[in-house]
DNA sequence: CGTGCGATTGATGCCCTTCAACTTATGTGG
DNA sequence: CCACATAAGTTGAAGGGCATCAATCGCACG
């Protein structure tokens, strides 16, 4: 598969060839849960680009606690922190939680490429960039959202960015994945579901139906700081949305 | 002031007359505790440096609440995230919360830098991959550690990045700001500070007094899961500071 | 010396975690 | 295809940490 369609925003405005040569110098892994791509501490030798599946970036206390940090999405980099960093090591274990394909990319030839090619740096320094405001929202969202609202908005933003129709699309992973994710326990996950179905979300396995997303606007985008420049607010506003809540 | 002695990482391996250059296009804003320097949702013409001062990043939500996002501290860039993003809004709000003095570059004059100065954007995107882990680090202590062990390791980074000495050394801003910045109340920050008393940790005015830097680590750095690669372990690891507790 | 803001302390309540028991899926070998 | 084992998810009860509201204290300021 062409680089470009992997990860269309990291090698936008790169030349073909560039992308082939990159292309060229990558090793493909496949993995299946429970391995890992790389733990914390190893030394940083390679970045990844996730090709499918998904993978949980997690540490652990001296104690024994595991703190889950992100799950990262196919067409993410993974490594991409420590490329730059001085001290050449992993700072997170990358678990696989659903079964993967990814791409390995030397970190010297990255390093190369990004030198040769200055689009790519950019195009990761607006990854980069994109990434922080993500990170804060999180953070945001952790300490003035409750568990039910941050599931809820979770969802939304799902269904907004892969522009499924609500009454019906697929969860990417499972539900304790998705919990980790999201910073709270299984059990915790659990109710705030038991929440969300007052606003007319279900969830039946993998499939998940938003069949009020008027009440689920008023009831959690309210509470969100981000207001109008948010995914979720532009695609409710969106006319083909409402041809589509219509039909 | 030269633009190295400001903010070196950031200008390092930049030429002279580069450097010379783009400070040339730098206004300085003097500021007081209350100002803005920019505000959610305008328009995102400027990138910032930090000279003194502390200025506080903040959203609030459509009902009212404030949500403190990260106290920015001198040397610091504000508004880099917006300088590549597409809307060319600020999605955040500064506030100067301690009188402060910052460079103002237009955000076309900086990009045109950045494409010509390929030292720069590597630069850029070496402290961006830095704050990614700085929060991944921060959100995990929201999620794992107490109030009172994330003011404690708090304290105990600013000692060892500043090179402080424990058993006196400043606090760079005023408690209320430190709480925000922490994601707590002033409240639970003022009890959190009686329980770290028990670890002979002071705090006068804007003096703080570390004693028994043994307990504090016993107590929070094993609860952490940085664990190892922590400035704050290196720091208590380093044969100078053993002859500093001894003298 | 009063005024106003920052900081402290107490009381109360909520949300989440934790532990435990239970139910429901998932998948494997007979 | 069923029986079984294991994992994943659900539900209940108990407890703790933090937010919130309110009152008081300390301190810098005019």
């Amino acid at each position: 598969m062409p680089l470009a369609k992997i990860a269309p925003d990291l090698f936008a405005d790169l030349s073909p060839e560039a992308r082939v040569q990159l292309g060229a110098s990558a090793q493909t892994r496949h993995l299946t849960k429970g391995d890992h791509l790389f733990r914390c501490g190893q030394v940083a030798g390679h970045v990844f680009l996730l090709v499918s599946g998904a993978v949980r970036l997690y540490r652990e206390t001296p104690e024994g606690k595991v703190a889950g940090l992100h799950i990262v999405m196919p067409g993410q980099l993974l490594g991409e922190t420590e490329l730059l960093e001085d001290s050449g090591h992993y700072s997170t274990s990358a678990e696989i939680m659903e079964s993967a394909r990814a791409l390995m990319f030397p970190r010297a030839v990255f390093r190369l490429a990004m030198s040769a090619h200055p689009a790519l740096m950019l195009n990761l320094l607006q990854l980069s960039a994109r990434q922080v405001q993500q990170m804060r929202r999180d953070r945001e969202q952790l300490l003035t959202l409750k568990a039910s609202q941050r599931l809820g908005c979770f969802l939304m933003h799902l269904c907004a960015e892969r522009d499924y129709a609500p009454e019906r699309f697929p969860l990417p992973y499972t539900k304790s994945v998705l919990a980790s994710g999201l910073g709270m326990e299984p059990e915790t996950f659990s109710r705030a579901l038991g929440q969300l179905k007052g606003m007319g979300v279900h969830l039946k396995g993998r499939e998940v139906e938003m069949s009020d997303m008027e009440a689920m606007e008023t009831r959690i985008c309210q509470a969100c700081s981000l207001s109008d420049n948010c995914a979720v607010r532009q695609y409710l506003r969106e006319p083909e949305m409402a041809m589509r809540l219509v039909s």
